[in-house]
Order: structure tokens, then C-alpha cells, then sequence
RNA sequence: GCGAGAGUGGCGGAGUUGGCAGACGCGCUGGAUUUAGGAUCCAGUGGAUAACAUCCAUGCGGGUUCGAGUCCCGCCUCUCGCACCA
């Protein structure tokens, strides 16, 4: 009965390939190299979810392919497995989170290979690892022990950083290069939330409330690490040039990055109260011989207010200033008489999270300090006020307000009756009416011509630019600047599960720090987390939970000084910025990479991931990357030459009907625009609808819409939606391998649709595949006899033409499209391979043992065993990929549509290689062109050889 | 608001440089076989019509062309990302 079984037949191919370390790469490459990586997994506590086999099948193919022609390929998995629910765990249980994580390891490892991906398992490495965090933790000491020379463009050692002259004494030295560091420290806002008892991300907080059980969050100031990934932000985006990235990806790095370039601008506003907040005229004027003398200083003085704009040539329209609440200037800046509306704005502002100050929906808000700055271009004093529009960590956290010209500042001077002054005419034509802006109705944005700008009336916009930034740069109050949306990037999180920092504090003699940080040695490492560790539930401090670590840990002494270790974390992210690395040799004890194997499998020939990533663990990565390469630790300027995000796998389709209260149905004529955001409808004198599933095989369609067979007036929606277990649509890989097999899934998931795309799950579809697979085998196998042996319509024959046809095709086909990583078309080719063989008897052993090397490396194991069946005792897995032969494809005669006005309307059956006068002469002479020219002219025929031919009557 | 992408049968999706729209799979319809089947095999399946003929069909409206799913212009809808970045 050997009908086709994948429950007994991949199990036993996946031990062969275990036991023979089939996919074991060598220690350098042996002929043409690929490195083929999927983002390593989190490995949750829920198993391996259907989107994690979708990247890993297309790579595994991928890989299967290449090594069948000739490529020595690398295919590693590894785990990110530093994470905060194992530490959340640990404070419910008790459990160690090292425990929990290494459970979890081996679940995910156990339904990997139950998938049969080609992975070289000697090189699995986890993040959590003493020996692979180690090396991560001497990567951390490169980047405090580096500062970014500008002009250079490049990260240098600490201890070549020139000392200007103005710092003086070692202690300043010291401080002025920990300030060039690129990891340093900062008082920095953390998200704090009481309930959970730990300090949350940024994307972890929705609305002011934790993502996880919608507890309240607090801001709180505390002592980060930051890492100073901005001084290679230039870097970062121009070398996004070479890469095999989609433009999508690209454009959402270099939105990310939001580099901009414009002009930093010095206000005076003086550094004497007066009575009326207005600077004093005499000071002003002394302000501007000494800056004319000295030039513009690299950090601002207390006398004047540093702005940063991407307009410097609407200075004349600039009527107003703001400052940010968090403006260390606020306090200074504020008269007695303003000082409570102020302070109690600041505090609000404080409060609210970033969300909250972000809702574009709500009105702008701000207060008047009662001060005054000078307008460098006009000398007129401009009222400064603060307002929370303006962010602190974008440019200087201040900004010169011209409302004529920008949006944001036109609304809030529109709020508080802020005078309005046009300054850039938008000629004629533009979407603007002139008039309009000059009475200060309208802002216009966009660049014109310079009007009311004393010297500068009539340049154009980019001209103004050009010349005020060199003007303000003669009188030293201002000069060009770039600014990046882009933050550096705050690397320390207040959890246990993490990497320790190898960094000590130097205490004083009363056990306070004195501010001294000292550096771990490399050949310290590796700095472990303390074993003994008490998890505690109550645990309710925003400090983090290392510092209730056991002292023999938390306490170190060395040169008779006594200090305290860090007791931060690094963020879950660290471990993934450099894993690709560590697979190529990650046994290394003496370094993180041996420099020949580096250069010889660098870089990352394909990368593939889902686009959550697309963002921050790629530029996170490729800034550790670049910093590796400035010591000539990676031989290439970019990690990931090629990358591939995967779509999502959302659910089953779902039909739903929606429901009034009364029990009657909402249906197309009582069409509604107002709905919850539930989907349900809304109207008056009655509750809303409630949602009801509607079976699929229920829903007909009923005009342009669907409705419900039983309820034929009610309106069926049908949608997808993301996988979810609230939802209770998420499928179990488990449950599909034990119904379907391994090799159903595998092939499923590539059989959806474009690998990028985003798509609906489908059991019918699983099942469809499972066919395809069932016809296959039986198109080999006798499925009817005791014991695997040959169908007997499979015989040692030479293939007829049309047979050497269909199998050269496929082979052309499945070959084109693997190298354009079009899965789903190669399989829709080797399903028609098997729909034509099937009706073939007899079928030529040849054409089955070429095709199951086409199929292999989509579902592997049923094509093991149909290899072993064919009479081949050696693994299918490094055999020769087939070649196609093009003079076996080409057909004697082919058919050629022809059409009349462009509409089809007739067939001609002629040699393939007829030529244009031949293909016409055929066209005309065929009976049903005849006929419907009859009493027509031809006036023209358009014939292309191969292709088709047209005629065009009268 | 800004940026990116996408709209093709009942569903997932194919469609090379513009050249036979709907490959392949699911679903559906009919038939064969079977004790039975959520098994297998055969045939059909975008819509309209009695039609093997014709007309209409790739989100909508224009345009270029002998010929447009594909190119151009203008809209609409959906998805994703960013979101007061001066």
C-alpha cells in the first residue's frame, strides 16, 4: 500500500541528512561562495508561527538550488534570544529566564527540522550565549572607545581625538572625550510603568498605556547609554546607492534618516533681565562687532538663542520664536509675571507622552515667556514663546516661527494673533492666491521669489539660501547645517535578560559614584550575568533589576579603587547587529572573526525577513557594521548585499454579516457611513450592529456584493486579518505538518503567491498542494502494490519529442524562475509537468529522475525518496541541476493570432520560423479573415514574426 | 498631511521589450468509478445571449497606438510606513 506518506518518509530523510552532515559548510568556501541568511527568530514561547517557515522555505530553496549547482553555500540558524517575557516569567515562576529560554530553543529547533530546511546546525549560535555575548560586549568597548572624525567621515580611536585649546586639564580632557565617544551616557526620558514593574520601549507604550495589559506609563529621567549612530548617518544613507535593496526599503531608511539641510541661526536675546523682556539695544550692537571679530562659536553662549531652519531665507518673515517646554532656557527666558502659566504649561507637557503631544487632531497649544529676541536680519525683537510643537531632540530644540511660510507656524499664530508677513511671492500660477497670503490668510510653503526681505528682494528662493548663509556666516550669527531625523540611539534598557555592559562606576569613599567611568578590558570578558538572582514579582522600582544583584558581582576593586558595574542592559537589538558575523566562525576563541574567513563568505548574499525589520535592525546593524569596518574588522562597507522582505501571512478569509438588535440584517440599501471602530453600523434609534460569521460556502454573490444564502438580504463583508490569538485565527505549523506533511507546507506557503506580498492563509489551499504532491508520487510510484517499486508506466525509454518538450520547458522555466525567486510560477510549471506526464504511458525514467530534481529543493523529502525509488543511492541533494536544451523546446509549427482592427479573430497554424511575408500571405489566405474582409480594404498589416498579425480595414 | 506599494473571475494569483487576458491552484457544476469517501479519474467553469458567432470585461475617466492589464494625464479605493523633524 506504499501510498504517498510524508509521517514516515520525512522524518527518516531528515536523520539522513543529520547523521551525514549533508549541509555542513566548509570552514572557507570551495569554489563560488553563497551566503544565504534568514533573520534569526525570538524564540517565543508560542512555537514557530506559519509566517516564520514562509522566508525560511523560499531561502531553503534557494540554498537547495545553489548547492545542485555547484555554489558552496552557508545556511545558518541562530536564536535572538535575549528578551523581556522570559524575564517576565522569571518573576512569576521563579524560573531562571536562561531555563525558560533554552525550552524554547530547543521547540523551535524541534519544528526547524521538522520542516527540513537545510541549515548547517554546527553553526547554531544563541545571543544569549556566554560565549557569542562576549564578543558583543567587546564590540561595545570599540564603540566607547571611539569618536567620529567629521572630516575623516570615519570612527577613530578615542585617544587620537585633538583636544582643542579652550579645554583645559586632564579632568576636561577627559570629559570633552567622553562627549565624543560613540557610546556615552545621558539623562535620558524612560518609560516607567508602575503596574508591570520595568521600563518599557517606545513601541511598547500605545497611548499613554503599556501595550501588555494597558497599564498607566510614566516618563521619568534616568541614566542611559546612548549610541552616537548619527555620525554615520551621511554614511548610512549614501551607501544605501549599491545595494540589491528594494527602492521601498531604501526610501524607508532614508526616511528614517531624514537628513535635511538648512541653516543654524543665532538670536540675541541677551544676558540681562530688563523690566520689559526686551533685550538691550546697546548690548546687541556690542554682540554683533564681537561676533563679526570671533566668528560663529560651535556652542551657543547664554546670550543668544540658537534656531535651526530649513528656510533661512524667510528670516525677514520670522514674527515670533518658540522653544520647546524642555528648552533649558524655559526658566531664564520666563518674566515673573508669566512664570505660572509657564511652569504649569511645562509640567503639562511633561505629562502627556509623546503621542499625546504628537495628535495633529488637536489645536496647537503654547505660552508666552514674556521675553524677547532679536531678529538678526531686521533687528526687530520678536516676542519668544514656548510651545510643545516644537520638539527638544530635533535641531537645537528652538526655532525661529515664520508663519507666512510654514503650516504649523501659521495655525499658532492664527490661535494667538501672531502677526503674519509674507516673504516669498509665489509668482503667478501657483495653487496660492497672492493676495490672499499677503493679507496673512494663507501659508505658503513652497519656494518663490523674496519679497519684503530688504537686500534679498527678488532672489529665488535657492539663491537666497545660498547667499544669506554665507552672509550670516561673514557676521558670525549663523551657518549651514544638516540635521537628521534620525536620534542616536538609546541602548540601555533597565532589564535583567540582557547583555551586561562591561563598564565600571568608580565609587567614592562613601560608595557614591564620582561620575568616572572605567572600561572593562577586553581580555576580562566575558562579564557574565550574576548566576543567583532572586526574580522578584514586587520588584517596583524603575532602577534596574541588576542592582539588587548579589554584591560579590555588583562590587569590584581594582588599583585599590572600589566600583560599581553598570547595572543597564543592552537592548534586545545589540545581539542582532553582528550574528551574521559570528556564524562564519563561531567558535573563535581569540577573535570575533578570523579576518580570512571573513573576507572570503562576506558579505551576505541574500538576507531575507519580514519588514518589521526594515527599519531599525537593519540600520542598527549596518552602523555596528561600519563602525567593525573603520578597524578593518569586516572587509566589505555593507553586511547585506541582497535583501528580501517577506509579505505577511494574515488568516482565513472571514465572512461577516452584521446584525441589528431588532434581528434584522444591515444590507446595501441602508448604506452608512457611520461605523465603529469595530466595523459594526451605526443609526439612529438603535443600538449598533453586533458582527456575525457568515460560513463561506453560505456567501453568494448577489450583484457587485456578497450576501448570505439564508439571509439573502443581509450584506456580507469578507476580509483577512492579521493572524492573532484574540482573533483565534493563528495556524500551528505542528498541526499543518501532521495532516499535510512538511513538504505540503513548504510548498503551500511558496505556492500563495510573490514572496513579498502579503497573503491570505488557505487550508484548501494546503490541501491543493497535498494533490499536487499525491499526484506526483503516484505518477512514480505504484501506489497500489505491497512495497515502494516504479509505477510501470515508468520504464528505461527514450522521451518522444513532445515528452522532451514538456520536460524541457519545465526545466527552462523552473530554472529561470528560481534565479528571480519566483516560486509560486515554478510551481504552477511542475504542476503542468505532472498534469501532462500523468496522461503519458509510457513515461521515460529519465524525464521523472530530472523533474524530482526540479522539485527537490521545494519539498525535499518525498523528493529523497522518489530519488531512491528511481534506482540512486546517493543523496539527490548534491546532484547536478538539470540543464534545459533550447533546440528540444522549439516546435516545427506554431499557431499565430490574427486579428482584424486589434480583436482576434482568427488562428493560423504556421512553421516557427516563417517570415513576415509568409506569416501576411498565410494571414490573408485564411478562410475566416476572408470572410470578414470581404467587403473591406485592407490597409495595413502589422506582422510580427513569432508574434501575431493585424490587419487594419477600411 | 508626507512617503511607498497595490487594485485582474467566487477566492489565491499568472500575464516577457505594449502583441491570443485569466497560466497554475482552490472553489463550483456535471459525469465515471467505488460498499463508502473530505479518495481517484474525465469534462466544464469571467459575464451576457439560443448560439461552436457576437458583444462586454483587468478600480474610474481621458489620452497615445494598428493594438493597452502593461505607457501617459487626472481621479477613486485599499494596505503599509512615518507622522508638528522647523
Amino acid at each position: 500500500m506504499p501510498r504517498y506518506n510524508p509521517a514516515a518518509l520525512e522524518p527518516k530523510w531528515q536523520d539522513f541528512w543529520q547523521q551525514n552532515r549533508v549541509f555542513a559548510a566548509p570552514r572557507l568556501p570551495q569554489g563560488p561562495k553563497l551566503y544565504v541568511l534568514d533573520m534569526f527568530p525570538y524564540p517565543s514561547g508560542n512555537g514557530l508561527h506559519v509566517g516564520h517557515p514562509e522566508g525560511y522555505t523560499a531561502t531553503d530553496i534557494v540554498c537547495r538550488y545553489n548547492r545542485m549547482r555547484g555554489r558552496s553555500v552557508l545556511h545558518p540558524m541562530g536564536w535572538d534570544a535575549f528578551g523581556l517575557p522570559a524575564e517576565q516569567h522569571a518573576k512569576k515562576t521563579g524560573t531562571h529566564p536562561r531555563t525558560t529560554t533554552e525550552a524554547n530553543i530547543d521547540n523551535f529547533r524541534r519544528q526547524l527540522k521538522m520542516l527540513g530546511f537545510s541549515y548547517d546546525w554546527d553553526r547554531e549560535l544563541a545571543t544569549t550565549d556566554v560565549n557569542y555575548f562576549r564578543w558583543t560586549q567587546f564590540i561595545f568597548l570599540k564603540l566607547f572607545d571611539t569618536w567620529f572624525d567629521p572630516q575623516q567621515q570615519r570612527g577613530r580611536p578615542i585617544a587620537e581625538l585633538p583636544i582643542p585649546d579652550d579645554v583645559e586639564g586632564e579632568a576636561a580632557a577627559a570629559i570633552y572625550r567622553d562627549e565624543h565617544r560613540l557610546a556615552y551616557q545621558l539623562e535620558a526620558p524612560v518609560n516607567w510603568c508602575p503596574a508591570l514593574g520595568t521600563v518599557l520601549s517606545n513601541e511598547e507604550v500605545v497611548g499613554g498605556l503599556s501595550e501588555r495589559g494597558s497599564h498607566p506609563v510614566m516618563r521619568i529621567p534616568l541614566r542611559q547609554w546612548m549610541l552616537r549612530i548619527t555620525a554615520y548617518a551621511d554614511r548610512l544613507e549614501n551607501d544605501l546607492e549599491g545595494l540589491d535593496w528594494s527602492d521601498s526599503i531604501k526610501a524607508l531608511q532614508r526616511n528614517w534618516i531624514g537628513r535635511s539641510t538648512g541653516a543654524e541661526v543665532d538670536f540675541f536675546i541677551g544676558t540681562m533681565g530688563t523690566d520689559d523682556g526686551m533685550p538691550l539695544t546697546g548690548e546687541y550692537e556690542g554682540w554683533q562687532t564681537d561676533r563679526t571679530a570671533a566668528g560663529y562659536p560651535r556652542k551657543p553662549g547664554d546670550e543668544v538663542l540658537r534656531i535651526y531652519t530649513t528656510r533661512p531665507d524667510t528670516l525677514f518673515g520670522a514674527t515670533y520664536m518658540v522653544i520647546a517646554p524642555e528648552h533649558p532656557f524655559v526658566e531664564r527666558l520666563t518674566r515673573a509675571e508669566h512664570a505660572d502659566t509657564v511652569r504649569a504649561y511645562c509640567e503639562e507637557a511633561g505629562r502627556k507622552s509623546d503621542l499625546d503631544r504628537t495628535d495633529l487632531a488637536k489645536g496647537k497649544t503654547g505660552v508666552f515667556t514674556g521675553s524677547y529676541a532679536i531678529n538678526p536680519v531686521s533687528d526687530e525683537a520678536i516676542p519668544i514663546w514656548v510651545a510643545d510643537y516644537v520638539l527638544i531632540s530635533y535641531g537645537t530644540g528652538a526655532i525661529m516661527a515664520v508663519p507666512a511660510h510654514d503650516t504649523r507656524d501659521f495655525e499658532f499664530a492664527v490661535e494667538f494673533g501672531l502677526p503674519i508677513t509674507a516673504v516669498v511671492d509665489p509668482g503667478e500660477g501657483a495653487d496660492i492666491p497672492r493676495d490672499e497670503l499677503l493679507a496673512g490668510k494663507v501659508a505658503f510653503i513652497a519656494d518663490g521669489t523674496a519679497i519684503n526681505s530688504g537686500p534679498y528682494d527678488g532672489l529665488s528662493t535657492p539663491e537666497f539660501k545660498k547667499k544669506i548663509a554665507a552672509d550670516l556666516d561673514t557676521k558670525g550669527q549663523g551657518r549651514s547645517a544638516v540635521n537628521y531625523k534620525l536620534r542616536d540611539w538609546l541602548f540601555s534598557r533597565q532589564h535583567f535578560w540582557g547583555e551586561p555592559f562591561p563598564i565600571l562606576h568608580e565609587l567614592d569613599d562613601r560608595g557614591k559614584p564620582t561620575g568616572v567611568v572605567r572600561a572593562l578590558e577586553p581580555d576580562d570578558l566575558p562579564l557574565d550575568l550574576p548566576e543567583d538572582m532572586k526574580f522578584d514579582a514586587s520588584h517596583d522600582s524603575p532602577e534596574p533589576p541588576l542592582d539588587s544583584a548579589p554584591d560579590d558581582w555588583l562590587y569590584v576593586t581594582l588599583d585599590g579603587k572600589r566600583y560599581k558595574r553598570e547595572t543597564n542592559t543592552m537592548p534586545q537589538w545589540a545581539g542582532s547587529c553582528w550574528y551574521y558575523l559570528r556564524f562564519l566562525d563561531p567558535k573563535n576563541d581569540e577573535v570575533l572573526i578570523d579576518p580570512e574567513v571573513e573576507k572570503a563568505w562576506m558579505p551576505v548574499d541574500l538576507y531575507v525577513g519580514g519588514a518589521e525589520h526594515a527599519v531599525l535592525h537593519l540600520l542598527y546593524a549596518r552602523f555596528w557594521h561600519k563602525v567593525l569596518y573603520d578597524y578593518g574588522y569586516v572587509s566589505t562597507a555593507e553586511p547585506f548585499q541582497k535583501l528580501v522582505n517577506q509579505g505577511m501571512i494574515l488568516g482565513q478569509m472571514e465572512f461577516t454579516a452584521r446584525q441589528w438588535p431588532d434581528g434584522t440584517f444591515y444590507h446595501q440599501a441602508e448604506w452608512t457611513s457611520d461605523i465603529t471602530p469595530e466595523g459594526n453600523y451605526v443609526k439612529p434609534g438603535s443600538l449598533p450592529t453586533t458582527t456575525v460569521k457568515v460560513p463561506a460556502n453560505k456567501v453568494k454573490k448577489h450583484g457587485e456584493n456578497f450576501v448570505w444564502q439564508d439571509h439573502p438580504e443581509a450584506y456580507v463583508d469578507n476580509r483577512s486579518y492579521k493572524m492573532s490569538k484574540s482573533r483565534g485565527n493563528v495556524i500551528n505549523p505542528d498541526e499543518v505538518v501532521a495532516e499535510y506533511g512538511a513538504d505540503s507546507l513548504r510548498l503551500y506557503e511558496m505556492f500563495m503567491g510573490p514572496l513579498e506580498s502579503v497573503k491570505p492563509w488557505s487550508m484548501e489551499g494546503v490541501s491543493g498542494v497535498r494533490g499536487f504532491l499525491d499526484r506526483v508520487w503516484r505518477m512514480i510510484i505504484d501506489a497500489r502494490a505491497e512495497t515502494i517499486v516504479l509505477n510501470a508506466a515508468v520504464q528505461d525509454i527514450e522521451p518522444s519529442a513532445e515528452q522532451n518538450r514538456m520536460l524541457h520547458k519545465t526545466i527552462k522555466a523552473v530554472t529561470e524562475d528560481l534565479d528571480q525567486m519566483a516560486f509560486n510560477t515554478a510551481i504552477a510549471r511542475m504542476m503542468e509537468f505532472t498534469n501532462f506526464f500523468t496522461k503519458e504511458d509510457p513515461r521515460p525514467r529519465s524525464a521523472m529522475e530530472q523533474f524530482v530534481q526540479l522539485l527537490s529543493p521545494f519539498a525535499p523529502h518525498i523528493c529523497e525518496e522518489l530519488w531512491q525509488a528511481l534506482g540512486r543511492d546517493e543523496t539527490l541533494t548534491l546532484h547536478p541541476w538539470p540543464e534545459f536544451d533550447e533546440s528540444a523546446i522549439k516546435e516545427d509549427t506554431i499557431e499565430i493570432p490574427v486579428q482584424i482592427l486589434g480583436k482576434l479573430r482568427s488562428r493560423i497554424r504556421v512553421p516557427a520560423d516563417a517570415d513576415r511575408a509568409a506569416l501576411e500571405k498565410a494571414a490573408r489566405e485564411d478562410p475566416r479573415i476572408i470572410e470578414l474582409v470581404a467587403d473591406k480594404t485592407i490597409v495595413k498589416a502589422i506582422v510580427i514574426p513569432g508574434r501575431m498579425v493585424n490587419f487594419v480595414v477600411k
